[in-house]
DNA sequence: TAGTCAAATGCAACGTTGTTGCAAAACATT
DNA sequence: AATGTTTTGCAACAACGTTGCATTTGACTA
């Protein structure tokens, strides 16, 4: 098991049970970001529906995975860095959806460019994900 | 009427129905971007479920709308601008989620600016969602 | 303007996705 | 090991979205 997990929960003050163990692990293996359905699959009958559900909203709430619009239903979760606290989110990485495998990356090293809104809008967070082709799938 | 929703259906080779004639009327008088669930609700037992489903997704694929996506899986409809067809959107503006009021506003005047992403990611498309407070909610 | 064909709608039924309340089980602490 | 608190699983439910098919509507032609 990554030793990185107990350690992050008991910093969040949640306590270490199996399902919250299992979940951050499977984040912690891929380096993608997964949608709920994603989890339900890969954990078989481990965990009912119902604590995934509730396991990942803790988790956002904690400030250890952040989630990512989509434009089909489909909110994604990837993990945050460690700027990270609980109810102040600082990812403001790009995201990158790939249309061919579905897989959907956090791009860490590119930021979320400046936007100059019209007069009157107050901004408090930006999302930007960008779509295409990712590297595995260009033939 | 709007002397726009005929044309705009034709354009397009689609029949003219009561159905499509309302549900496009709606998103011409309001600006703001609207969900499945509000087209629901301010067309009444006008039409069924299916029938908005059906003509949001028709209106998707002809380039009359185009999709916003969220953070919260509801995903809105926006018009599109006239420079997108069939199979060929081309909305590269900001849009904007007002957390107090909910709205949604395509902001027209404001490109998405360039994004250098890594190499061997090839970008089709990229989607940009500021939230905060809009102009309305503003005390 | 009526007749014909194709397309769109409404209905019913179904599957998926997400939520809530509550009793049982697991965890943290002493 | 005992206690109180938190988390889990279950059941039931609500919301969301899809599909097939009969009926209706719209487009087109004569």
């Amino acid at each position: 098991m990554h030793p990185r997990i107990v350690d992050t929960l008991k910093r969040n003050q949640l306590s270490v049970t199996d399902s919250r163990k299992k979940i951050l692990e499977l984040f912690l293996q891929r380096k993608a970001a997964l949608a709920h359905a994603d989890i339900e699959l890969h954990s078989g009958d481990e965990f009912d529906r119902v604590t995934i559900y509730r396991t990942l909203q803790t988790f956002v709430e904690k400030g250890i995975l952040h989630t990512i619009p989509s434009a089909d239903n489909s909110v994604k979760y990837a993990l945050c860095k460690d700027a990270c606290t609980e109810g102040h989110h600082h990812d403001n990485h790009v995201h990158f959806m790939c249309d061919t495998c579905g897989t959907t990356y956090c791009l860490d090293h590119v930021t979320v460019p400046q936007v100059q809104l019209p007069i009157g809008y107050q901004v408090q967070q930006i999302d930007l994900v960008a779509s295409g082709i990712c590297i595995k799938c260009q033939k």
